[in-house]
This record gives C-alpha cells, structure tokens and sequence, in this order.
DNA sequence: TTGTAAGCGTTATCAG
DNA sequence: CTGATAACGCTTACAA
C-alpha cells in the first residue's frame, strides 16, 4: 500500500502518451495526432486546450510507434565510406541540413570503401524502414544490389555518375575528371605525364580518373604511365611516387595527376625537401580540393568536386520521390554535376 | 476475380513478417524472435529451418516494430556543431564505429553552435526514443537541460569537461588548455602574448581557452590582450588579428594564440606576405591540430584534442551504462582527457 | 525449449 | 471537424 496512485505499468518507457494528452484535453487521441500531423484539420479550441496538455505532461510524439502505425518512417540511411574524410564532410552535412528542414533524419553509417561493410549497413538500415537509402559510388557486391532493388524506397548513389543505371545518380564522371586533368597539363605543353593510384584498394572512383587520364594520353600518342603506391599512409604514398616518377637519374615525369590531394601534398613536400622546383621540373595536379591545398608553398593546383551540391541536390531528389517536394521539371535521374579545375601554382 | 491470390493488405509494408518466416519455418513466431535475440536459446533443428526461412523470403527484422514492443530503441542520437569541422569529423567516425560494433545505429543533427537548433535536434531525436544521446559541450538552453534531464536514458556531454556537473562527461578542460599555451609561451621566454577570439559567436569553448589563457598572465604580473576579430571567415579573421596585433607601429605582440588553426593559418598566412618573421619576430600557436597545419611553412605549432578518443570513450561509456559492456572500474562519470602540444616551427 | 496472449503508442479506416 | 476501432510487427509475461 506504500506504491504511489499511479498503478506502476509492467511495460512502456512510463512517459506521457498521446492517450494522456487527449485525456487532459478532453479530446479523442486521434485529434492529438491530427494536431501535429495535419494543423489545420483541428479546430481553434481544441488546438490550444491540446496546446496547453502537450505543454504542462512535456508530451513528445513517439515516432517510433507513428512509424509503425504508418509504415513510413521519417529517417533516411545514408552509407558514407569515411565520415572523417575531407571531401565527404560537406555532403554529409548539407545532405542532413536540408533532410532536417523537412522532418526527416539522417540515419549514418560508414563502410571504409568495403563492400562488405556496405552490405551490412544497408542491411541494418533496412530494418529501421527508412523513407529512402542514400549509397556512395555505384560499386556495390550482389547482395547490396539485391537489397537495395527491393527495398521498395527511393535510392540514391551519390559521388558517381554512369550513364545508363537505373538508379538514381548524382555526382560527377570520375572519367571526366581525369580527362579534365591529362587535357589541362598536355594544353600547358607537358607531355611526360604520368597518375599515381590511391594505394587504398578500394577506391575504384581513382580507377576511373587514372583510365580518363590514359583515354586522353592515348588519343595524343602518348604512353599513360600509372604508379600505384604501396605506402598505406597517404602522405608517405605521395612521396613515395614522386621519388619513384621525378627524382633520380631517369625518373623524368614532367607532371603528375595524383588521385587526391593528399598524395599530392605528400608529393609536394617531398620532392621540395629533395630541391625539385615545382611546378618548373615538375608540375602536379591534385583531386579534392581539401582545406590545405591553397595553403601549400607552392599551392596546389587541383580539382575540386562538388560535395556540398551533391548532399543537397540528393536530398532534393529523394525529397520530391517521397512526395514532399513537387517534382522538378529535368528528368531527375539525372545529376550530372561538374568538377571545378582550381588552377594554382604547382601547374 | 483478376486479383492475385494474396489479398491485398491495406496496411503494412508489404514485406515478409517474422509470422511469415514462422509459417513457412513451422514454429511460433516466438521462437523466430528468439532466433534474432538469443539464438542459444533455440535449438540448432529449428534454427536450421528458421535460417532457411530467413533466407527464402529475404527477411528483415523490422526494428522499428522491435523498438515498440520492447521500448528500448538500438539508435543514439548524437548532436555536433559542425559536421563537416576539421575535428569533429574523427569523433562522429570512432563513436559510430563502436557503436555499430554493438549493433547501434547513429542517429546524427547538427546545430552550427546555436542553442536554438541544439534543443530542436534534441526533441526530434526523443521522438526516436534513442538508447541514449550525446551532445558536445556543457553549454546548452534550459529547455535542452529540462529534455535531457528528463529523457530518462544515458546522456553525455562530450568535447568540455567541468568538475561537478552531473551528467558523463568526456573530454578535456578548455580552461586547462589556455593555461597549456600561455604556460608554453611563457617557458619560451615570451612575454607580450595575445589570444585571439574565435569570431563566431556561441563558441564557448573558446572563451574558456581564452580565460585560462588570461589566468596565466595575471599570475605572473601580466596584462592579458584578448582581441576579438569582426571577420567571419576565419581565413580573413586571422588576418585581420595578425595585422591589429603584430603589424604597424606600436603593435608588437611577441606571441599569439588562436582559438583555432583556421585562424592561425589566415594570421600567418598573412604576416609572412607582410615580411613579418614567424617565430622571431611573431610566434603563433593554434588549437586544433588540422591536417592542414604540419603542411604549412613554417609548420604551425598547435594543440591536439583527442577527438578520436572522445567519440570512442563515448561510446564505451554509454554501451556500459546500458548494460551491453561490463562497467568499467574507475568512476565512469569522470573522463578528463588530456590535450597533447604539438611543438612545431611556429613557436 | 517452445508457445499463447496481451500489449507497445501511434495512425488508417470508416462512420458520424 | 471529430471519434471508435483495428491494425502496424514485434517482444514481454507467463504458462506449458
């Protein structure tokens, strides 16, 4: 007889429920719920005596019932290989800001450029019934694809573009970037030019750049020359490459297009401490555009991707599937975005 | 009569349910749960035709259904000024890595420094009923504290620390790490040292860095300059302190701290295309440790918050406070982390 | 070890 | 404009 009134539940989080707030307001539970959902269907009145009720018990909808009851959740999973890599950043936060607007939240999870690691995020978001699936690239193992095909919700593969996939697509030809690079230094007069891999296996964006810049290297007759690093840190990979391209007897690259910024960096640094004048005996193009890249002595020349356009035009895009937003006059398939050549010193 | 033989549901998703897979496994739907949960408890010839099932009809364990009934959801919310900052980045990376660990999902929102959009994040995270959340700093609005005091789940402060409040906090004193470049600069044999504000506004940490600094000067005789810089991008900011402190007639600040290295970078930036001489005629110490701040000439000296392990002790704190790990023995509220100095060319 | 019954807190449906 | 009722898909409590 000492328990307090309240008869104590044997489940349930005990906090106010929708039942709570309508019995204080003296209304049905399903007007509550029409009060946050649907605002104008809902008398004056009624609106503030359930106003003042979600006020005084500090009511919080429940989304995770709502979700069940209406079998659509408001959350949406995106698969980021390296959250705390300097080019998805902005993707990731433009993509969460503009969701965020319109109700939604984003569900994040990472895959570090494994397809293995993809496949179980999707797998773990599926069960969260997200609204719709955000992917990076458009290399993805069997049961990712097959679960992503069925899913029944809006999918998105950012970071990439390939004409002809049925997926949704927004991000930039990785082959194009390449082009954009070898055709930038061949028109500055360097021939001798060679691209140094990503020593991160995995990151097949790299590969289609490095086959761009080999596309247009044989359209003028010229021997693509690929270094792949063995290095694992990124920094030591780029000097590792300039070593092996530029410095010593019969190592005479005249340019290199390294597959980010970071190599590039490592490059520069390198090749400077080893008394090569950049861009003079050695011109280098990098890929990222990341905070530093100005910063450098000589800065870096190099090509930016559009990360922050990307999180939003995707959020844009999955918005106007769901409904939310009206649908764009273009074919929203298609997001073919450019890269910027930010030219510098260092080419 | 040209329907399908299935009758069309008028709710519910559509896809396979764990009473499917309990049909066609010839069990009680029960039994397919415990199959998920505790699959030592369901012996190996049923969970054989249960795994069968499984993987015949493509199951998904819906979480959100899961989350209701048991009311212990498996997402945490996490609230971060910045995504796309240079240190938040590894702490968003290592916390929702060791969550995933333990089948956790990262729910994540940012609030760009503002109480406002600090408290809207927090309720729609609730709305989740997340296992726990994490937000950065100590410094948020009474409604915020009102909603994480009452949310009844494990709740971290992470990236400030501050004897005797009540809530886990991991991470390091602000205060101390002022205290830590004044004291270094001071050791160096500099005297006249100014700090420089960080210029966005609800940067608190900052100001706690800038009252350790202070605290040191006035401790030896000192007369602490504290310069608060109007320009908002930091680049420009850093510039703009570098000039009012160390460049013309009668500035002469011997050495500068920044609330940043994006500030620090601008001002040395700067004062080197001036002809000012870093570190002799001007040292310069920022916080933070960017990528970018090995890179520079010359290379700047800075402060490295852990950022890595923040989000990872983070993580382990809430995983025991929830049950999943075992309690660790020291007082799991207590988590001071220590800043590292990093000593390089610019003081 | 397995199963039955009863919720979890919300919204779709349909009737006023 | 408002409300009663029945799902949504799963897990807890309890019984076998």
């Amino acid at each position: 007889m000492n328990e307090s009134a309240a008869p104590r539940k044997r489940r349930g989080s005990g906090r106010a429920t929708i039942h709570d707030v309508a019995r204080l307001a003296e209304v049905g539970s399903i007007t509550v719920s029409r009060y946050f959902t649907e605002p104008g269907r809902v008398a004056a009145k009624r609106s503030a005596r359930i106003a003042a009720a979600v006020k005084e018990l500090g009511y919080v909808p429940n989304l995770v019932a709502g979700g069940l009851a209406s079998s659509h959740g408001r959350v949406i999973g995106m698969v980021i290989p390296n959250i705390s890599g300097p080019i998805f950043a902005h993707t990731i936060q433009s993509f969460s800001d503009t969701l965020s607007r319109h109700g939604y939240q984003l569900l994040l999870a990472s895959s570090y450029f494994s397809a293995k690691q993809e496949e179980s995020a999707v797998r773990a978001f599926l069960g969260w019934k997200p609204a719709a699936l955000v992917v990076t690239g458009r290399f993805h193992n069997r049961a990712t694809e097959k679960l992503l095909n069925t899913a029944g919700i809006p999918v998105v593969e950012t970071w990439d573009y390939q004409p002809r996939r049925k997926p949704i697509q927004v991000g930039y030809s990785n082959h194009a970037v390449g082009e954009q690079a070898a055709r930038y230094l061949y028109a500055k007069g360097y021939r001798r030019i060679a691209f140094v891999q990503n020593s991160v296996a995995g990151d097949l964006s790299a590969v289609d750049r490095s086959d761009g810049y080999a596309a247009v290297m044989r359209e003028h007759g010229l021997e693509p020359r690929v270094y792949v690093p063995t290095a694992e840190a990124p920094f030591d990979a780029g000097k590792q490459a300039i070593e092996a391209l530029a410095l010593g007897r019969g190592k005479h690259a005249e340019a290199i297009i390294f597959a980010n910024d970071n190599l590039a960096a490592g490059a520069l640094l390198a090749g400077q401490r080893a008394g090569l004048k950049i861009p003079e005996q050695c011109a280098i193009v990098g890929f990222g555009d990341y905070a530093f890249s100005p910063l450098l002595l000589p800065s870096l020349t190099t090509i930016r991707p559009p990360g922050r356009e990307i999180g939003e035009i995707a959020a844009l895009r999955i918005l106007e599937q769901l409904g939310v937003l009206p649908a764009s006059t273009q074919d929203s398939r298609l997001n073919l975005l450019a890269c910027e050549l930010i030219e510098r010193e260092s080419a």
